[in-house]
DNA sequence: AATAAACTGTTAATGTTTTAACAACACTTT
DNA sequence: AAAGTGTTGTTAAAACATTAACAGTTTATT
């Protein structure tokens, strides 16, 4: 039933805000939160975020504002978070070690269960209850965990390859982390996350007039 | 004389990706390239391509492609690549480490040249030529230096307290992966770079219908 | 019960980005 | 030299996103 209209990135970000922001007015035992409210406390016009959350097929009440938890209920449906799906990281070098170590696993949407590399002095160590295993695995693991979204934290020279491996196992998302462009099948979704971007975009905002 | 057109963020992101392509095509001693080849190689229409060069005040020849030496000039100056700026990571984590090894820096508009932490037994070790500072120096070295950008890579809750310090020692940029919204002055440019949106969104577009 | 106030839901207007299309141009071939 | 071809520069249309506005509802107040 849910009609799964097309949201635009912008859109998202904007909801994924406002997620965070409600559910730690869920935390401080608030239970209605007005759009000004949210507005004001990310900086953005209250129309802006009413008509957000209109297109979610929103129910707030007149002088009252939105239910906290019916909001936060829409969000995640929206977004997929109370589903958790399965993810590996392939890559423990200093950016697989940061993003294994975040707090965004388990607040939703994915549980990180495997971790992998190449070298051999990495294999073997535990890190959070999770043990780092040879690329070698990947395919099999992948296939027995029913895991559905690899990260991607090598080299941009093995990316390819080790894109591959995960889209033959059978894996439906990559959070590509290399800066290379991956050839995949059309069924996989991958974000590129390129980090050189955020470098690039300060520099031409900060560019003198 | 370069009138300062605003430009979108896609747009900014679409040419960072020609730019990475074209210098590619340059160390391989190639001279012209046409928008189709750009097209085809990054995955998106040929004519999608020209219309963005064309913002750029493009001088390609018809039937030939764009001289790929002058386009790269283009870019480069677009996005002030060709002024070295100096920068600091604020954070020697697992982040801030991978951050500082990437070979991002160089590549253009940022040169790393110091690093802070608070953790007595990361002081004083040195990355890449780099010794590693304690927190406390931050505003000397800044002012000192000259820094003009500064990447957050700290616990959310100290976040504001070092955007403070870096925006009064006169900072011109932030690059926030602090999963904390910072106030700052409005002549300071931040770029928030939140890991867990590309999680969620991930999570949102491999959602079963 | 009537009035006022505080919000939301929704529509309309505006602005922006993407897509499509094609005329103009420069090379190549005959 | 004329015709043909591939590619750009530019315009126009369509799609999309943002902003603004306000009518409609619910609650509070008198």
């Amino acid at each position: 039933m849910t009609k799964n209209k097309r949201l635009s990135r912008a859109c998202v970000l904007r909801l994924e805000l406002y997620l965070e922001y409600i559910e730690q007015l869920q935390k401080e035992g608030k239970q209605y939160v007005t759009s000004s409210e949210i507005g004001d406390a990310l900086g953005m016009a209250s129309g802006n975020v009413r008509q957000d959350l209109f297109g979610l097929g929103s129910a707030g009440r007149p002088k009252v504002g939105y239910e906290i938890s019916h909001l936060v209920g829409l969000i995640r449906e929206l977004f997929d978070l109370d589903r958790t799906k399965k993810a590996c990281i392939i890559g423990f070098g200093n950016l697989g070690h940061a993003l294994a170590g975040s707090n965004m696993w388990g607040r939703g949407g994915y549980n990180l269960v495997a971790i992998f590399d190449n070298d051999p002095s990495a294999i073997g160590i535990e890190y959070r209850n999770i043990r780092v295993r040879n690329i070698a695995e990947i395919f099999a693991v992948i296939r027995t965990e029913g895991i559905e979204m690899a990260v991607i934290t090598v080299p941009a020279t093995a990316a390819q390859e080790i894109s591959e491996i995960v889209c033959s196992a059978g894996i439906r998302a990559i959070w590509n982390f290399a800066p290379a462009k991956l050839i995949t099948p059309d069924t996989v979704v991958v974000e590129n996350q390129s980090l050189a971007w955020g470098l690039i975009t300060l520099s031409h905002r900060t560019k003198p007039a």
